[in-house]
DNA sequence: AATATTATTCGTAAATTTGCGAACAGATAA
DNA sequence: TTATCTGTTCGCAAATTTACGAATAATATT
């Protein structure tokens, strides 16, 4: 009758994994991790979507703070927001090594 | 005006990801993880969810492949899908190691 | 002042997600 | 057979996500 209560850091896991639940957002930041930095217009040159929605795509990895912008007028430069991309590799290399580790072998099939 | 094409991988990543994306769910895998395996009674007991959300939650882990279950009547049991996990712990350390890396200070503002 | 460039915001539509109670299915127990 | 236990599926509603073109704002250029 115990109930678990979800933790703050779960929150906010879920909140990076979201951000990266979708392919368009995933390769924004990998290739913002190649470029370290770019404007506005070399991601959306890149891409196969409109505009508009590159600009979604980009305020919410801002919004869940993977990425931040700079307003360099009449552009906009965007790049890994280093402090919480640190965050999150902490965290979710915490969640894999609470999965994963040397688990024996349980007997669930697929 | 050459594009980026959206790998497989990029694919399989943002699925991954996108089944973390939910506290309940990180939370359903913390509750695994400790259990190693449980029935589906076990989990729905700690979680102030109804069990048709929490089957709801389960299935999305399986289709995404993070976990995996057997029914033994009249009972369901689950636990993680090992293969995967351990498939998804490489992809994204693949992406914290691209993303990540000693990263020279870029100038963007939060 | 008028124009061009850059990127966000608005308005809208379609699809998906989340959540629940009720109904259901499968197996066991009375 | 009937009842019980377990978990999924159904049907529905509300909220969110995804995507786009058009309109807008902010700045630089002519």
């Amino acid at each position: 009758m115990s109930k678990i209560e979800i933790t703050p850091e779960q929150e906010r896991l879920a909140r990076f994994a979201k951000a990266l639940g979708h392919p368009t957002r995933v390769a924004i930041l990998h290739f913002l991790a190649q470029r370290n930095e770019c404007f506005f217009g070399d991601i959306h040159e890149v891409l196969t979507v409109a505009k508009a929605t590159v600009s979604q795509h980009l305020a919410e990895l801002k919004e869940a703070g993977l990425i931040q912008g700079t307003i360099e007028p009449p552009k906009v430069k965007y790049c890994i927001n280093p402090e919480n991309w640190e965050m999150a590799h902490k965290m979710f290399g915490q969640l894999f090594e609470d999965c994963c580790p040397n688990r024996k072998p349980c007997d669930c099939k697929k």
